[in-house]
DNA sequence: ACTGGCACTCTTCCCACCTGAGTGCCAGTG
DNA sequence: CACTGGCACTCAGGTGGGAAGAGTGCCAGT
């Protein structure tokens, strides 16, 4: 039974802590939020969600604090997205406009959602996987070591060492360069595997191992999907998160480390089209628990290429990072886009 | 005037405040070291070594600290650099020769790095500009749009993106990308700058947009010497630092994010051959001065491809510390040397 | 030159106390 | 029936006073 004072109630108490980060009490509620009642009434307002689970209090004659599904409701319910001021917008876009290429374009998204968020950004190299082969190159290190390049549409640059068997010739390497060209570019990574299939066979059988190492370094690029890159920044901001947190930062410094776990709580992000808040023990990642994380997709306008996010304490300004996320995730995409 | 007994004295503190984390006063020293002397006694050269500035009281009841000239000290005159145990070489063989390119190398190293000393670990990219050029191609992205690929023979991949003028035909890009291999490739990098002048002149007066605005990507490719990637792990061992370190721990995270702050230090590594240690306020940068930073060169016998190294409180295990980071950059410059 | 002894200085810990914020509950009111 | 004012209760946090303990500096003695 939530009615609608409660709700306010708890919207009240959320946006409260959030900025005073202390629990907040009957009195100051009705002080700050005018909420046309007397703090008694809130009291039983406030007991009524202490029992549903909403707000919890830190021992028993403080004030409450939400809980993880205070929060929850909060996101889902009683907020809506803080659309970011003209200069924000302005800032985003020419923070952006300048960057070089891919690895730049990256660095400088980091940056620049850990600024505006005041939190740890994290970006997800765009995948692989949906984009296509441009090119394939063969550079001879040594008579029997080759470097096979792959280039992909969205200007990624993926290398792989190969030890040739034996040595390998400047007409087999010029050979092999355009049949692998011919067989892939253009196609989308996944597919370009099975383009590759029947490759060895048009070779003879004294250059078929060459081939065959080739083929496998190729694969290996094509198939590890390099989703798996991400890159961080703005662990600075993890001091500021509170006078409590020195203690618990360390295992959020060692999640943080872990490029797995990053990916993976990128990864979970449930609603594919919009913005996924996790909150709390919702990361499961012990060592996450106080913290909550906000992300989403970004590429053009029919695809998700690969995710962005920030990740702060579970008391954190919701409206406003989901307004920074979501607005920097738009301008990226766009640039990956064009790009 | 530092007799004999007031080295051993300090060094004896060095090493017990190291371990244990707490000022030191005579009387633990003399339990826990047989220096063959009273307290009173230790009591006189301690008076005298802070007298000299090369120890501290915190206040006038504690015992003493090392000063950063003490610690210097420790380290020019009184310490040897601890060699690993055997089965900790082997396993740093073990875990880089898994290395499959330049990229892991790197990561396996830093990682290494942070796990051995227990610290924040450093490692800096292998410098382009000692190594050479191993391949130029060039790849049309769309009939106008270029993609400037350098390959070096460290194993780095730079790319560039080329907006040329006008369109490139097929043959002018099969030309200009020999002329481009011919003119630099073997060559190292700085000297291959000077190689490239006078290429523009060898096409006609058409077609020298396309080849300038191609040239101009490499040469920043070649130039802008990317001595500047380095690589951070273990951060998560700040937390470790010490229980008062939480405060000052925000600036060296923010410190850790600046790229550029982190190649000057490395940088500023004075003794080239061997390992480097700069401690403290030596560190020019605020916000590092309780830190510490051990930094040594790595590469083939002949010079030096860049560095890495530990960051970490003052009081740290130096002996430990050089004696990890020398070993782990041992082996990186062979395996660096050999791919 | 070293040592034992001693007075002195501080930090740190503990305990007791008080204050104040905040609560829950209840009786009363529109 | 929902709201309110009042009141007793609880408990975290701050304050202050010892008491304990570690460590020092100094001095007289060997």
């Amino acid at each position: 039974m939530l009615e609608d004072r409660k709700l306010d109630v708890l919207r009240a108490i959320v946006e409260d802590y959030v900025s005073t980060q202390e629990p907040v009490g009957s009195k100051a509620l009705v002080e700050r939020h005018n909420l046309g009642v007397s703090p008694a009434t809130i009291r039983n307002d406030m007991a009524a969600l202490e029992d549903e689970g909403y707000i919890a209090q830190p021992h028993t004659s403080a004030g409450r604090i939400p809980t993880d599904k205070g929060y929850r409701l909060f996101v889902d319910r009683l907020s809506t997205v803080k659309p970011l001021s003209v200069p924000e917008r302005r800032a985003i876009q020419t923070f952006l406009d300048g960057a070089l290429d891919l690895d730049d374009i990256v660095a400088r998204t980091v940056r620049l959602l850990a600024q505006l968020t005041r939190q740890v950004a994290v970006v997800q190299y765009p995948s692989l996987s949906r984009s296509s082969v441009r090119h394939v190159e063969l550079v001879p290190m040594t008579t029997s070591r080759l470097l096979v390049v792959l280039i992909t549409t969205t200007g990624r640059v993926e290398q792989r060492l190969v030890e040739a068997p034996v040595e390998v010739g400047e007409h087999l390497l010029g050979e092999l360069r355009a049949q692998l060209n011919a067989s892939t570019v253009g196609v989308r990574l996944p597919d370009a595997v099975a383009r590759l299939s029947g490759l060895p066979e048009r070779f003879g059988a004294e250059e078929r191992p060459v081939v065959a190492a080739v083929l496998s370094a190729l694969l290996d690029s094509l198939v590890e999907q390099h989703e798996d890159r991400v890159v961080l920044g703005g662990t600075a901001n993890l001091a500021r998160f509170g006078p409590d947190f020195p203690f618990s930062i360390r295992p959020v410094l060692e999640a943080l480390e872990e490029q797995i776990v990053l990916l993976r709580l990128l990864g979970e992000a449930t609603d594919p089209s919009g913005i996924t808040v996790r909150i709390g023990a919702e990361n499961a990642h012990e060592g996450l628990s106080t913290t909550s994380i906000v992300s989403v997709g970004y590429g053009t306008e029919n695809e998700v290429l690969a995710k962005l996010g920030v990740l702060g304490p579970t008391r954190m300004d919701y409206p406003g990072t989901m307004g920074a996320v979501r607005a920097v995730a738009r301008y990226v995409g766009k640039i990956v886009g064009e790009g």
